[in-house]
DNA sequence: CATATCGTATTTGTTGGACCAAAACCAGAT
DNA sequence: ATCTGGTTTTGGTCCAACAAATACGATATG
């Protein structure tokens, strides 16, 4: 079992403080917002230059780029040489990014992971089960055919994961869907290690198909059992310490 | 039930992408990193000057700063006025900052929120009821007190979110706690906005001590009918399209 | 007229410096 | 030992300058 020695409650009574006075960055990178708020720009649409911001919002280029960065880093804008800053779509990215680096500080077990996968993954059996139409089911196999086409370990753990978020997508709760992509790069990173050891993309794709099946025959036993235990299987071959997150950029 | 018109994978093939050409902020960004990791230094230690780093690592003073804004926006450091920039603890308030940002972009129903929390918090209750000790049960009703003495809307909206927090880490799962927090801005707003309508703290208490007695009598369908039942009782005073998430700073 | 090629001007990327205000620090007085 | 004052250091902000990149327009060519 996952270990328990885990503050029950970090959450501080920190409600009413940073009202205090605020940086010039921090006061344009509201206003820069407000900018793009106000007026409704599509996602590759450009922002004034740094220069005009500057005017515009009576402050130096420095400051006016240091709120760039700030709005780069949390995946709003994208800035590019002459173009420069457009808004981006690249928000998901930049929370997973950060996100995984936290993971990178401090690093939770492989199993810690694993034991979150199964507490969500045999979780939704009885929500897809009950509210999951036999068309999306198909979709199933679809997405679960594509891992005998990897030609790679990274291939067939991208498929892997796909097939994994896939499953949880059906749930249809899209709140759930994006904190399971949240762990993408740590899940993606155990299945790569896992599958480092010798290649079973044959043998994931049969283990899918029995969970498919057993969700297609509706049979919620079955499937906790089953998905319960593909994702133990997987374990006995990560070692439970070792393996970092590699960050990019 | 939730809506699913939900695209179902929206991962890209981007692996091996941003090996490209860093910019000198994004390079400083990494030194600086592995300088705080080399040095292996406390959470209230302080980074070197602004001016020091600038000419540590070949770089202009406006270009330090902008790599610390970044730094700053992932919550790694906290920059002083007079003392520097000194690491920070605060890496998951960022997350959780960045995370509702996403929350304010593209708002999440509170439906979908409330089936999220459903999800979890149904399906954690056979973990609980197995694996987890009295004493961590009887620190329910510590936290369940709390609310008794909320003299305002806010602090019993935080009062209860800090009840059902304790709920989901009485599993012992890092990574699934991380991941409910992370909603907090969001579950919180929900709950000021029913509690705003009128004053329900007692009745809150109450349902939450059936709660909590269902799982120290280890009565695992009177657990899951209860929590289901309390996350719909709530969501009939919320109106399920509006409330925008107030950011800070 | 349509298209390709090239220059130029604009914009971001980066650096150095200047000034201010606040905070830490230090020396001296009590 | 403690308070008090000035001094120094440091971040916060802005400006000016140059380099590099590139969008845009002018020109040449078919």
């Amino acid at each position: 079992m996952i270990e328990s020695s885990i503050p029950l409650a970090t959450m501080t009574m920190d409600a009413v403080r940073d009202a205090a006075k605020v940086s010039a960055v921090d006061r344009l990178v509201g206003q820069i917002r407000e900018l793009v708020r106000g007026q409704n720009l599509a996602i590759g649409d450009a922002l004034p230059t740094e220069r005009e911001l500057g005017e515009q919002f009576q402050a130096g280029r420095n400051t006016v780029r240091e709120a760039l960065q700030i709005l780069k880093a949390y995946g709003i804008v994208e800035v590019r040489p002459k173009i420069g800053a457009v808004l981006s779509d690249r928000h998901e990215d930049a929370v997973r990014k950060l996100f995984a680096f936290q993971n990178d500080i401090s690093p939770a077990s492989f199993l810690d992971v694993q034991g979150y996968r199964k507490i969500i993954e045999v979780g939704i059996g009885d929500h897809i089960i009950l509210h999951s139409a036999g068309d999306r089911l198909d979709y199933l196999d679809v997405v679960n055919a594509r891992i005998l086409d990897a030609h790679s370990v990274d291939e067939a753990a991208y498929c892997d994961f796909a097939f994994h978020e896939t499953l949880v997508s059906l749930t249809g709760n899209r709140t759930l869907i994006t904190n399971y992509r949240l762990l993408q790069p740590v899940i993606t990173n155990i299945m790569r290690v896992g599958k480092a050891a010798r290649p079973v993309q044959i043998d994931t794709h049969k283990t899918h198909s029995e969970i498919i099946n057993a969700l297609k025959s509706r049979d919620r036993v079955a499937y906790a059992y089953l998905i319960s235990r593909h994702l133990e299987y997987g374990l006995q071959f990560v070692d439970s310490a070792g393996a970092n997150i590699v960050e990019t950029s």
